[in-house]
Order: structure tokens, then C-alpha cells, then sequence
DNA sequence: ATCTATCGTCGAAGCGCTTCGACGACCCCC
DNA sequence: GGGGGTCGTCGAAGCGCTTCGACGATAGAT
């Protein structure tokens, strides 16, 4: 492996011009960057990253914190990962995976050490243990997800209660009056996983504000879940047209027992999903969602870091807003 | 942060004899260590892993390298990862995230710059251009796949062959003569990925072996794929009593198709799958299946990358025994 | 022509750690 | 009781890079 040393030999110039060309920090005539670019091909000079982290106090890696937890949502945390690496690549840092099982002493870990110049950190709860930590690290942090206590964090999501919002207005503009929220599973509640939350307060605003008769029902997993979770609301809420679907596992059994009751979708009951776009356009029916936007969530919290990191200022919160794609999923109500 | 010196003076040693506390590379004495660890703690120190790595030339890092491509098996790939970072966490690694689409200059980059000490490559195809390039990296690798070309890099995987005939085993155990093979979308098969090839391989051979009536055909995604798949399959060996699907995504609307045709699972047609094992748990039907140990896989990626970092010798391919797990979907053949 | 900026380059210091050689102190054995 | 080990510790030399101050040269302003 040859040194900024060798390069500057080869070039005829000191290691600092040729680190100057590297940088750009300080102007160096077009002539002797030319040779000292000339010797860097040449020699396939590669500058020693750990050696630049200590002359520098610059890594160029941001640490990504996911869950490893299987129960939810794999690939949607996959799309996160993939979103953020390429993010961060056009920035010209590397990532480095965390999961969340570390917790808190992996967060300081990294960060003590040096490893990295900054943390992204997804599947954040209402009361999460970890923001405390964070808040005292000297690298900057950027959540995705929102906490109960965000002070002193930068947070980056989907706008939630829009979302939920906005499924509302879309059904309410069809004709629909009776509309059922499935949500999560009571475990994602339970957790106080901030979206969850969020969307639920959403829903029931909006649902005040156009005047809809409307329930919620969280959704356990499995055909069984989904199947009481719907007798329930035929129960409490009898003659409802239009259901609003935020659990992702929950939507293939939903339509398996929808079918199997006998209600058509759309003709005889409309649904409205949030999920990531694949998920809606992979299922019998092409479902009318929100979608849940991985890839620009990722990337905005790869742009805000990197506004941190540049001394930038950004607000302390960024919502995407949702969109609402219309599919197959959703017609007037019968009358 | 304070450094190396800080402890040393507060433990009133040298800054040398707190790293020979560290890395035990040295005897110390009880008093003495016990001493600098208590001055470690009090001060919270961390070593710099910048400078560490300049000074001993290991970065106690991992490069992984996952496909980001978004139409195959993102769910095992994120199991891959997590078990990698998890065994990489116990041997005290980190794992830096790369994505397939940097390619070779990816690799290179990451290993020329002394970013990590070796690299975990997935997703491997017959021909990979990587190939040659990770050979001329002084890093070690170990490829989970297998490529072309195997020579001089390690590779680890499930003994695809071995499952193929395991799945036969147990189908003409039952009973089954007439047997057809679900295989992947053609895709696969044309990136030259090399499971599906000994998958292949290691059916044609046990139908031979077992004296079986097989064919194989591969399934293009979607109920569209997988309809005309069967129809395929029906003209060309009629009376097939079992189907074995190595195609994830084609099992969920494989039993939608079959349903539909009237044909029960397992009392018409039985079933054995290839895919994780929560995949085969979460359908309607819980299927037979050989369970693809993701888990597992990316442990013995790691471990066997630590042997390599421990200059220990490593057989140059490692394949995992395949086991089978009986669940709902295989029954003796309707006479 | 003189004074002051700016440009382009160099040299040296230093980032925080590991590691090698050296050197007492101590123990064991003949 | 002197020679040869091992034990426990220190000092110093780097690892490869960035960055600061310095300095000659050139250019612009007066």
C-alpha cells in the first residue's frame, strides 16, 4: 500500500501539497495537481482511513441503528438500510450496522470510540432508553421515528397523522360515512412505537373534523388476529363500508377472510392501506395506500446528518408529507 | 475523551503499560492492572479506533456486502445481516454495510483504505467480477454462495444439492414417484446464482438415484408466473402427486393456485418447500420444508472469517447439512 | 517603486495508539 | 553465589495523515 509519502516522491512535491489536492483545502496550481493526480492513479494510492480519522477527527462513517427484532417489518428496515447506504455514499461516507439489541452501551460504544461522526437511529419508542444517551454524545443524531421527548434530537418521518388523515378525506370524498381503523398489533402499542400512536391520533382528528362515524381496533398477527379483529368491528360498528389498514402483516389474511365472508373489495367493502408500495401492489388485489415512502425517509435522515455535520441548521423535526396512490381497492359504498 | 495518556498518569504508569492492560499482550501485575482499570473506568475511556487501527494495522471491522437489488428475498438477507453483525459483535467486529451496486470499486475501496480488516460478500453469481478482485485484496474473504471459479477464496453456504435430494428422500418416502420442481424465476437461473444451480443439479441426481419421475421448471413471479408454471407442469408430467417449490416468492400464490384448481394440500398434492422457516410457518398451510438457516450461514461466515483473521487454516468450501422439517403439507399420494 | 494581499508550496508538529527493545528485579538451578 | 530465565515496566519510535505557520513569489494598489 503506498503513502501519501510515495505519492508525493513520485509527484516531486511535499505530503501536505498532496493532501491539499486531496482536500481542496488550500489552492494548488493546475500543473502540480496534475502530477500529484497523475502519481495517485499511478500508484493506486488509497489514503489510510484510520490515519485520517486521527489527523482529522473525521471518519466519514455514520453508524445506522436497526432493529433486529423479526416480528415486523423486515423488508421495510431493509429498504431504510439500502436507502441510507446509497444516501451516504453520494456523501462519500460508509455506513456501519448496529442493531438495536446493543442499546445503549453500543451507542456509546461507537461514538466514544471514535468509530463514527454521526448516528441515524431507527425504531425509536416513546420513552426510549437510548435518547438520554444520545442526547450527551458529541456526535450528532438524527431519529427516525418520533420519541415522546424529542428536545435536543433531530427527528425524521412520515407525516403519520396526515396519513391517516388523508385516507380519511379520500374515503370520505367516495361516499364512505362508517370507517374502521385496523391497526397494529396491541404489542406495537404496548411498546409506545411513536408512528402507531401518531397515526391513531390522526385518524380520530380527522374523523372528528369530517364528521365520520368511525372505530379503531388494533390487529393481532395471523389469520386468527385478523379475523376477530374484524367480528369485532362488525360488532361495535355494524354496516361499516370502508376499512383503513395500518399493519402491514395483517392485510394479506384481511383480504383472505374478507373473501372468504363473501365481501368483494371493492364492490362491497373498500380498504385503504399504509404500506410501502410493494406490499400494496403484491397483494390479489392492487391496494389504494398511503404508501410508506422507506427510500426518502432514509435519504432525508442522510441529508440531515449531513446538514449537522456541515454546522447547518435544520428544523428539529421534518415530516415527509404522505401521498395516497389510487388503486384497485376502494369505490363508492354500495348503497 | 480522554486518552491513552490521561489514563496512564492518572494510574501513575506508562501510556505502554495501559495498552499491555488492554490488549493482554504482556504480563502485567494484578496490582498494576487492577489499578489502570480502575482509572479506565473513572475516566471513561475508550481507545481511539483511528488510531488504533493506524498503530496495529486492524480496524476490528467487517465489510458486508448485501444485494439491494429489491426483487428477491429481502427478509433473509436482513436475517443474514443481523446474524452477521450479532456473531460479529461476540468475536468484537463491527460490520460496515456495503451494497452490491458499488461493485469491485466498493471493495476496493473499502479495503485499500484500511477500512476493514476482511469482507463477508453475499449474493455471489457464477461469474462474479468481484471474484478477482477480492483475490488480489490483502484482506481475507468468505463469499456465502458459491461462484464459478471457487479457487482461492473461502465460501460458505447450505448444501443446496443435499437439499434437493433430502426434499426427494422424503417425498418418495411417502410414497411420491411422479415429482416436479417449482424452481426460481428464470432470472435467477440467468444471473447464473449459484443455489439454484445445485438445487438443480442436486435433484436431477437423486430423481436418478431414487429412480423418480421428475422435470423441473422454473417459475416467473406473480399469480401469472406461477399459473402458466403449473400448467407447464401438468402438460408435460401429468399426474405429479408433489411439487417441490424452491421459490419463495411463488409459494403464497402457488397454494392460492392450487386451491383454486380444487386440489387440496396434502390430500391431492404435497408440497415441500425450500425457504425460511418462517416463511413456511406463515402461509395458510404450515409447510414441510428445508429450512434455509440464514442464521446459521451468517454466523459460520463470521467465525470463519475470524479463523482466517487468526491465520488458522479453513477448508475452502463450507456447506451447511441441510435438515428437513415435517409440517402440514406432505401426505402419502391419493392411490 | 513600495507596500500589502493573495497564491502556492513546504516543513514540522501532532493526532492517540501499539510495539519493540531495554532494563531492573526476582527466582531457580547447579 | 553467580549465570540464565522470566516477569513487569518504561521510553521512544513510529503508524499515515492533516493542518498550521512560514515564506518566497507574484500581482494589485498607491
Amino acid at each position: 500500500m503506498p503513502t501519501i509519502n510515495d505519492v508525493a516522491r513520485a509527484a516531486g512535491v511535499s505530503p501536505s501539497t498532496v493532501s491539499y489536492v486531496l482536500s481542496g483545502r488550500r489552492p494548488i496550481s493546475a500543473q502540480t495537481r496534475a502530477r500529484v493526480q497523475a502519481a495517485i492513479a499511478e500508484l493506486g494510492f488509497h489514503p489510510h482511513a484510520g490515519a485520517r480519522a486521527l489527523a482529522s477527527s473525521k471518519t466519514n462513517v455514520l453508524a445506522l441503528v436497526v432493529p433486529l427484532r423479526v416480528d415486523v417489518n423486515v423488508p421495510v428496515i431493509m429498504q431504510f438500510a439500502t436507502a441510507v447506504v446509497t444516501a451516504a455514499r453520494t456523501h462519500n461516507h460508509d455506513v456501519l450496522l448496529l442493531t438495536k439489541d446493543e442499546g445503549t452501551s453500543g451507542l456509546e460504544r461507537v461514538a466514544h470510540s471514535t468509530m463514527v461522526d454521526a448516528l441515524i437511529v431507527m425504531d425509536v419508542e416513546k420513552d426510549d432508553v437510548r435518547i438520554p444517551a444520545l442526547r450527551k454524545l458529541k456526535q450528532p443524531t438524527v431519529l427516525i421515528g418520533l420519541p415522546g421527548d424529542p428536545s435536543g434530537i433531530v427527528c425524521v418521518d412520515l407525516d403519520f397523522a396526515a396519513a391517516a388523515a388523508e385516507t380519511l378525506r379520500h374515503l370520505a370524498w367516495h361516499g364512505h360515512r362508517r370507517i374502521a381503523l385496523v391497526g397494529p398489533s396491541p404489542a406495537v402499542y404496548r411498546r409506545g412505537t411513536s408512528y402507531a400512536e401518531r397515526f391513531l391520533a390522526g385518524f380520530t382528528e380527522a374523523s372528528a373534523e369530517l364528521g365520520l362515524e368511525t372505530m379503531t381496533h388494533p390487529c393481532e398477527p395471523g389469520q386468527e388476529g385478523v379475523k376477530s379483529c374484524l367480528a369485532d368491528i362488525d360488532a361495535e360498528l355494524p354496516g361499516v363500508t370502508a376499512l383503513v389498514v395500518h399493519n402491514e402483516e395483517a392485510l394479506r389474511p384481511l383480504l383472505d377472510q374478507l373473501r372468504a365472508a363473501g365481501r368483494r373489495v371493492p364492490e362491497d367493502i373498500s380498504v385503504v392501506a399504509v404500506c410501502p408500495r410493494d406490499v400494496a401492489l403484491g397483494l390479489p388485489i392492487p391496494l389504494t395506500s398511503v404508501d410508506i415512502p422507506s427510500h426518502d425517509v432514509g435519504g432525508l435522515a442522510v441529508e440531515t446528518v449531513m446538514k449537522l455535520l456541515d454546522g447547518r441548521h435544520t428544523e428539529s423535526i421534518r415530516l415527509l408529507p404522505p401521498t395516497l396512490v389510487e388503486r384497485d381497492s376502494c369505490a363508492r359504498p354500495a348503497v
